[in-house]
DNA sequence: TCGCCTACCCGGTGTTCGCGGGGGGGCCCG
DNA sequence: CGGGCCCCCCCGCGAACACCGGGTAGGCGA
């Protein structure tokens, strides 16, 4: 299924597509609010195995109607096929559940290659996407490179403190009084930058600090 | 650069590589030791521009070397080409600063279009590695939208709070009296089920309250 | 060996925070 | 019409915070 307000970009598309054996473009669609018009109106119909979904359409737009497609078609795979490389945008598509991430300016192979891996269970992104999502992860990994930034104390109680306790309990917890915490604090404040507690949390965030409950390896 | 113990494996890169005219395979090796000591034996001489690494050598690891690879020649791109498709592998060569991650089942074409993504400033991964990574950080990102959680009034002063002002200062800035600026924060807490500031900095962050500024990739 | 830097430890002081009260007006919705 | 939520304002108190001071131990280059 294709899902793009562009006419003469959608027809491009469904040409090459058609060129493909392997792949078979069931219907294309303007709006979001259409496609999924159709989903719901063949109740015991085909549903697609693959959806190419416009971010920038026409009333609802394609972050919107994610999730929209995937409640109707549970196993589809979504794969955003778009103008836009916002940070913001890719981050959304894939929290959303989006299993690609092509630009409009890459070719037909790769944009029919990204579909053969997505169908074969892998997902497909952009070179310049890929390069983005590369480096948010390797931000929010424990091993960052910015992790000689603070010291293991420090870490610790930064992380104590993100997780709302009072430099008092801080204290009775490492087992060491209050004013050394503090002085921890202040030095973890320095370090960052800023001056108080929400700052220095916040900065952390930004500079990929904390773990996340970092256990996950998949 | 080409660094692979397997003899055949690495011939057959190489000839592949030769076929393709705006490549130049300068060196391979059959070790990392040996390239390292290359890349340190020619202090004045050319750097390569890109390291086709494996993980599994004799000696030194892969994984090892990458830091290494980067030390001698930062500006170069590292893209691992190996067999492995272990989890913990693609995520410690990733936070190593890794710039692709192919698999060594993958096509020739792959291989050369990825290593010319990768030397236009983007990012090349193997269409499995794609998926993993992307199901690691969307488990990682923000799950729900949870825009609805705190009011627009809510988040701009948590934003404020963030950037380390003070309450009094978010109460100037925004015109306000610091009794309001008190109470709005106080309604914060709640709605997030904390109870202070750091806190509520922390779980906004892992919630994804703060939008992230719209930079592109390019 | 001497300084110099850093990490880590501690006590005291003035300011800010968190939270408990008390109000008011605007909006939508049953 | 009352009830709900949101935004706005005010006061006071005790506890927590940010910053000041000083002190020990270890690594490192001159």
């Amino acid at each position: 299924m294709l899902v793009e307000d562009n006419p003469r970009y959608r027809e491009v598309i469904a040409l090459a597509l058609k060129q493909e054996p392997d792949i078979q473009l069931a219907c294309e669609f303007g709006t979001a609010e259409i496609a999924l018009r159709s989903l719901k109106d063949r109740p015991g119909g085909e549903l697609p195995d693959l959806v190419l979904l416009d971010l920038h359409l026409p009333g609802m737009g394609g972050l919107e109607a994610l999730p929209r497609f995937l409640g109707a078609a549970p196993e589809a795979r979504i794969v955003i096929l778009t103008q836009s490389d916002h940070e913001a945008d890719v981050l959304r598509a894939i929290s959303l559940g989006a299993s690609g991430y092509l630009l409009k300016s890459s070719t037909v192979t790769a944009l029919t290659d990204g579909i053969r891996s997505v169908m074969k269970g892998g997902a497909s992104l952009d070179a310049g996407v890929a390069r983005f999502i590369l480096n948010t992860l390797k931000s929010r990994l424990p091993t960052s490179d910015s992790a000689g930034l603070l010291t293991d104390r420090q870490r610790e109680i930064l992380a104590l403190l993100g997780e709302g306790l009072l430099k008092k309990e801080i204290a009775g917890r490492l087992g060491i009084s209050y004013a050394t915490v503090d002085e921890h604090v202040a030095h973890i404040y320095a370090r960052l930058g800023v001056r108080n507690a929400p700052a220095a949390v916040n900065q952390a965030h930004l500079l990929g600090l904390f773990p996340h409950s970092g256990k996950r390896i998949g």
